[in-house]
RNA sequence: AGGCGCGUAGCUCAGUUGGUAGAGCGUUGCCUCGACACGGCAAAGGUCAGCGGUUCGAGCCCGCUCGCGCCUACCA
């Protein structure tokens, strides 16, 4: 007899296997010895290494590691690599602020200095994440942990980037580009965020030159103004078309500007007519392409106004530079109005700060190309398979289709720096390293690009950068392509879509088959959790609080759906690992004996066990194929209801009687083992949700855990994580037992029914009358010392066509059987018949519907026979089961 | 402004190719029956947002309306 605590705590499991696991080797594919094992490859998507374990990492990080464990213990040779991003601004910024608390800024050391700097930052504060990851129980191959910033990485975002520049798709352009004047560098279109904005609408007056009057723009902007360089409406907007050509002077500078059309204006708007100033706006940039206009930056990159605006605005903030025109403006006379007006602002998404789009030269990459490669392997692969294909399939490819240059430089130091060097002459060399710089450039005096790449550049090449590209190494040839990429659905532009593009022009091949998009997890109001709005739930907590098994269930659960965080979901799957520990305390109290059975399940099997068996084949064959679709949320109602209905409520008590008697016995040995194999198959399929519950119990189990390990993994130590994982095996799927069984829970249910209505007390013994046809005598005989148990009845007695005592309380059942509890004396005739009225109601109401469905001609002539016969039967069976009632009413009248 | 998603039991969510609405929690009643009160047994609770259409039949398909959310966007 092995004895456990009444309550499972978490604690002590989750301290006991992980460091064991990750020593032994067991997250390392190595550990399988099969060579032809198939092979099933995840890449972490790589956490800032400033960042520290959020809700999206550990539900992402928990759906994961389910699919590698399942892999695993299928056999396959399973690699989960982990690793982290440099996160070029975040990092730079956050030692940035350390600096200054020393009263330094980074220019005080110098860039070599600043750079070691960070090393040492990410030597001491950096990669918190690592740490939890582990707390997660995700098993990662520590062994191939890499970063983005190593020396193999590094060379490949340099292998990549002379490739691609020697291609002719990264070139070097001077281009309007989103500036942020906080963090001093240059953003993608994607790393601006667009938010909502209450400001002014101002209209001003430019004079004609030539002639009386003026032209009315509006702007949110007046600081800009000093750099218009035209004014420009539309070409059939009736109101200017006369005046296009003209000429105005731009009040304050004194600049003669023209009139121009384009298509873009539109002519509802304000006044129609639009200030261009090409150097700070994207649009008016485009359009001053088109016309040939001159560009004249009035900001600079500290978003102050230059030189050229003059002594007023000269040095001025760039808001007080707009103070100052429109004040201007209204001394002059050329204010017309000011209107409330809420717009849309770009804002660095990480300070926040407002964007000054200027002109600047920046290293670009050009798409098309590549864009054409990931929409190709769309279209004619249906690669990547996204699941759930709606919407996402569709995100992907519209946001492909519209993609423009990505500007991939910035000006930071943190980073990989460009692999660029410009001559004295000012040419440009691309290399992949200073030596192949000299030696193509035929001379030593060469200085290199200080800007570095876009963090989102090396990211891009994460699963093959890991892995050993540019070299053919073996793990490239190994697991390249990945099996899925597990992520949220923020970074499918970002991050999904430029492994998609590299993947295929670096590798000929995708960089993952499938892209599963979780969903998120929202705060008890439906809003996203943000540090901002400080209504983010730390997972750390939640793991101390309801422990980690039970955290990643709730995880698994919320699937591809957003759903908001409830701590009583957490709550019912810690009950259920504490139901999982106590069915375990149970088997493990009486499992003497169990071990000298050899094969538990061999031979004639009571009706009980074939029923048990075939619902975990069934289990086991449901869990294999929700997994495969990544049906998350499924698979956990299964494992649930099989654990707790089928094996705790339904085997369990069936097999009590047998397992608990006080005397040994080959039945008593046989019952237990069976409990015991069907207990430490169920926590095999459990596993993968709930490692360290399923561990712990497992190798308390008396069995020989060592036969029970994938052949794959035959000379482990012996864990459930190398065990096999069950599959179904189709001969032991019995439906038969599986209806008959059903009968009996029915009886059984409806017994405890009665006992329940007419207020029996649980103590009370009570007779059994059971009518029933042939099959049904067969299997309710079999059961009858179960049956009299889970209705604590003194006898059971079944026959053909029983003569029910009148004074019963009764009821009918499916495949025409009858029950019958006599209660002499003790029945409430009045009461009795209103519970059977109220059962024949129920029938009633069912009948009526199935002949308004059976009597519609159109019904029966084009619905499928199957169903029209499906319901014949059943409208068959109320008939039976309402004659039967009323034989019972009568009887009781 | 466009595009998309959501609106199912008090709460959080499932609902596979259209064929008599499901789970967990919560609620109610009973229960220390030798694993578990983080438990057992039983029960109540839904015109599937609204309106219209297609169909023999619609939570599921189509259209419109209302409410919520997300994404993309060059209306200054």
């Amino acid at each position: 007899m092995i004895e456990i605590p009444k309550t499972y705590d978490p604690s002590e499991a989750e301290q006991n296997h992980y460091a064991r696991w990750e020593e032994r080797g067991y997250f390392a594919p190595e550990i399988n010895k099969n060579p032809t094992a198939p092979v099933f490859t995840i890449v972490i998507p790589p956490p800032n290494v400033t960042g520290s374990l959020h809700m999206g990492h550990a539900l992402q990080h928990t759906m994961m590691d389910v699919l590698t464990r399942h892999k695993r213990m299928s056999g396959f040779r399973a690699l989960w690599l982990p690793g982290m991003d440099h996160a070029g601004i975040s990092t730079q910024l956050m030692v940035t602020r350390q600096l200054k608390k020393e009263g330094l800024s980074r220019h005080d050391l110098g860039r070599e200095k600043f750079v070691e700097r960070v090393w040492a930052w990410k030597q001491e504060y950096g990669g918190q994440i690592l740490k939890q990851i582990r707390r997660e129980g995700a098993s990662v191959d520590w062994s191939r942990e890499r970063f983005t910033m190593d020396e193999s990485l590094s060379r490949a975002v340099r292998e990549a980037f002379v490739r691609l520049y020697e291609d002719g798709m990264i070139y070097r352009g001077n281009r309007i580009v989103n500036w942020c004047p906080n963090d001093q560098t240059v953003l993608s279109d994607l790393e601006v965020l667009r938010e909502p904005q209450k400001g002014k609408l101002y209209y001003l007056r430019y004079p004609f030159k030539n002639r009386e009057g003026f032209v009315t723009v509006a702007t949110t902007r007046p600081e800009t103004m000093l750099g218009d360089t035209a004014v420009a409406v539309n070409p059939g907007d009736e109101r200017y078309s006369s005046l296009v050509g003209e000429i105005l002077v731009l009040p304050l500078m004194n600049r003669e500007i023209p009139i121009v059309a384009d298509d873009y204006v539109e002519s509802e708007f304000g006044t129609g007519a639009v200030k261009i100033t090409p150097a700070h706006d994207p649009n008016d940039y485009e359009m001053g392409v088109r016309h040939n206009l001159e560009q004249i930056a009035v900001i600079d990159q500290f978003a102050r106004m230059t030189e050229v605006t003059g002594p007023d605005f000269a040095g001025l903030d760039r808001y007080k530079a707009r103070d100052l025109v429109v004040e201007k403006f209204d001394e002059l006379g050329l204010l017309d109005q000011v209107i409330d007006y809420e717009f849309s602002i770009s804002k660095c998404e990480r300070c926040k700060t407002v964007i000054e789009p200027l002109t600047s030269t920046q290293w670009f990459c050009r798409m098309d190309q590549l864009r054409d490669l990931a929409l190709a392997k769309l279209r004619d692969d249906g690669t990547p398979h996204f699941v759930p294909p709606v919407p996402y399939e569709k995100v992907y490819s519209d946001w492909l289709e519209n993609l423009r240059d990505w500007t991939i430089s910035r000006q930071l130091w943190w980073g990989h720096q460009i692999p660029a060097w410009y001559t004295a002459e000012g040419e440009i060399v691309v290399a992949r390293s200073i030596e192949d710089a000299k030696e193509k450039a035929g001379t030593d005096e060469l200085t290199q690009d200080p800007d570095v790449l876009d963090t989102w550049f090396s990211s891009a090449l994460w699963p093959f950068s890991t892995l050993g590209w540019p070299e053919e190494t073996e793990d490239l040839k190994t697991f390249y392509p990945t099996s899925v990429l597990v992520t949220a659905r923020d970074i499918i532009f970002l991050w999904v879509s430029r492994m998609m593009m590299t993947g295929l022009r670096f590798r000929g091949q995708e960089p993952f088959a499938d892209v599963y998009v979780t969903g998120t997890v929202l705060d008890k109001h439906g809003q996203r959790m943000s540090k901002t709005k400080g209504n983010g739930i730390d997972p750390l907590e939640v793991f101390e609080k309801y422990g980690v098994d039970a955290t990643r269930l709730t995880l698994a659960s919320v699937g591809s759906t957003d759903t908001r965080w409830s701590e009583r979901q957490v709550e019912s799957y810690r009950n259920f690992a504490n139901k999982i520990w106590n069915a375990a305390r149970f088997c493990l109290m009486n499992s003497d004996g169990a071990e000298s059975v050899a094969d538990p399940f061999a031979g004639q099997l009571p009706l009980h066990d074939r029923w048990i068996v075939s619902r975990l084949n069934k289990t086991a064959q449901e869990v294999n194929d929700q997994l495969g679709e990544y049906d998350f949320h499924g698979v956990v109602q299964t494992l649930y209801h099989f654990f707790w209905d089928d094996f705790c409520d339904w085997y369990i008590e069936l097999s009590k009687a047998t397992m608990t008697s006080e005397t040994d016995s080959p039945e008593r040995s046989t019952a237990r083992a069976r409990l015991i194999s069907v207990l430490e198959q169920s926590l095999r399929l459990l596993h993968p949700f709930m490692p360290y519950l399923t561990e712990e119990l497992w190798q308390k189990l008396p069995v020989d855990h060592a036969k029970l390990l994938h052949p794959a993994y035959a000379e482990a130590e012996p864990t459930i994580m190398l065990a096999s994982f069950p599959q179904c095996d189709k001969a032991l799927v019995d439906e038969r037992a599986e209806s008959d069984m059903q009968a009996v829970i029915e009886l059984v249910s409806r017994v405890r029914n009665i006992r329940s209505e007419i207020n029996i007390k649980p103590g009370e013994r009570i007779q059994l009358l059971i009518a029933a046809n042939a099959d049904l005598q067969t299997v309710f005989t079999a059961s009858a010392d179960q049956i009299a148990r889970l209705t604590r009845a003194a006898n059971v007695s079944i026959d053909g066509r029983a003569e029910m005592p009148k004074a019963s309380a009764r009821a009918v059942l499916a495949g025409g059987a009858e029950v019958a509890v006599p209660l002499e004396g003790l029945i409430d005739f009045a009461q009795e018949r209103e519970r059977l009225r109220r059962e024949k109601e129920k029938l009633e109401k069912e009948g009526a519907k199935l002949e308004g469905q059976l009597g519609n001609q159109d019904f029966v002539e084009r619905a499928p026979a199957e169903k029209v016969e499906g319901l014949r039967a059943r409208l068959a069976e109320i008939a039976q089961q309402t004659a039967a009632l009323d034989q019972m009413l009568e009887a009781l009248s």
